[in-house]
DNA sequence: ACCTGAACACCGTTCAAGT
DNA sequence: ACCTGAACACCGTTCAAGT
C-alpha cells in the first residue's frame, strides 16, 4: 500500500529498479504471481504501465528479477561438520520456505530452462554436501538433478496456494518434501556409498 | 490442417466435443499450450471463437479436456510377475512419452490441484506394483507422492521443448528419469523392506 | 531521464441475432 | 441446436509528446 507517491505538490522523488521489483514482489505475495500485472505494478508506485518499461525491458525482465530475488533471500549456511543428509534436507526447507511465500514464483522460477541464477547457488551448497559424503562427481550431479526434479515437482504440487476461487489448498506439511528427499539421498547413498 | 470445413454449398456437418479437442490437440502438437488460443482452435475448424463456447464452458475446461486426453493414452499393462521396480520405473517412462508430445500440457496437467483424473490411473497402477513388492499401505502411498514429485519435476524442467524463440531445449534424455526414480525406489526399498 | 496519453494487436468471454 | 457479428474488459507493448 505504497499509493499515491506523487501526491500534493511535492517533487517526485525518483524510482529506482528496487522498488519496481520491491512492489511487483509485494504485489505477488498477496495476489500470487498469476495476478500481477504491468499495470498492478504501475499503479502500486503511482505511474502508468508505459513507465514501467523504462526500468525494465518487459514483464519477462520484470518476472526474472523478481525470481532472482526470491531465491537469493535463501540462507545458506549449514555446519560443515554436521550429518551430510540433514543438511541438504536442511537447504530443501529454506528454499521451500521461501518460495510458500510467493504462489506461482516457484513454477516460474524452476521451469526456466538452465536453471535460474539464484537456484544455482543452493545447487552448489548441495554438491558440496555431497561430495563431503564421498560421492564421485558425476554421482553428485546426478544427485542435484534428481533433487531438483523432486523438489520441483513438491512445489508444483503445492503452488496453487491461492486458487482463481481464492481457496488456498491443503497446505501439505513439509515433512512430506523432508521425507521424501531422504529418502531419495539414502536410495544413492545405498546404491553408490562405501 | 482440417480447415474449411463448410466451403462450398455442402451442408456443413456438425462438429463434435471430440472434433474440438482433437483440433487443439494437434495445434498443441504443434506449437505446444502456451500458443493454444481459443482462436486458434476456432479457425483450426472453420468456426468462429465464440461458437467454441457452444462445446465448451471455457479456455479451462478445453485444456482440462485435452489434459485428460493425453492422459489416458498411457498403456498401462505390466507383467505383474516381473520385477516391481522395473515396472514402476516402465510406466513412469510411458507417462512421460505421452507428454513430450505436447509441450506444455505436462506442467498443465500435473500443477492442478488434486492429481489430474487421467493420472489416477497410473498412480493405482502403480500402487499396485508397490503393495506387490510388499510395501505397507501407507508408505506405498507416499511413495507415489515422492515419484509423483520427481516426474512433475522432471516433466518442467523438460516443458518448455518450444520456448518463445522456437528453440528447442536439449533433450535430456530419459535415462535421467529412469535413474533417479529407481534411486528413489531404492531408498524406500532399504528402509522399509525386509 | 522520466513520465503521460493515446493507440495497437491480441486475449477470453458475453450476448443478441440469425438459421 | 449451432453459429455469426459486434462488443466488452483486459492484457502487454509501442510511440510520440511532454517536462
Amino acid at each position: 500500500m505504497i499509493e499515491s507517491r506523487r501526491r500534493g505538490g511535492t517533487q517526485p522523488d525518483p524510482l529506482s529498479l528496487d522498488d519496481l521489483i520491491d512492489a511487483a514482489l509485494e504485489l505477488t505475495e498477496r495476489n500470487g504471481l498469476d495476478a500481477l500485472t504491468v499495470k498492478a505494478v504501475a499503479d502500486e508506485l503511482g505511474i502508468t504501465s508505459p513507465a514501467v518499461y523504462h526500468y525494465v525491458d518487459g514483464k519477462r525482465e520484470l518476472i526474472e528479477r523478481l525470481c532472482e530475488r526470491v531465491t537469493r533471500r535463501v540462507d545458506l549456511t549449514v555446519d560443515n561438520d554436521g550429518d551430510w543428509q540433514d543438511n541438504v534436507v536442511a537447504l530443501v526447507t529454506r528454499l521451500d520456505a521461501a518460495f510458500a511465500r510467493y504462489p506461482g514464483v516457484a513454477a516460474r522460477a524452476l521451469s526456466t530452462v538452465g536453471p535460474a541464477p539464484g537456484s544455482l547457488r543452493i545447487n552448489e551448497a548441495i554438491l558440496l554436501q555431497l561430495t563431503r559424503a564421498g560421492f564421485a562427481r558425476a554421482d553428485a550431479i546426478e544427485m542435484v538433478a534428481a533433487l531438483h526434479f523432486l523438489f520441483s515437482g513438491w512445489l508444483l504440487g503445492r503452488s496453487p496456494a491461492v486458487d482463481e476461487h481464492g481457496m488456498r489448498a491443503e497446505p501439505l506439511a513439509a515433512e512430506v518434501l523432508q521425507r521424501t528427499a531422504r529418502r531419495l539421498l539414502q536410495g544413492y547413498a545405498g546404491a553408490l556409498l562405501h
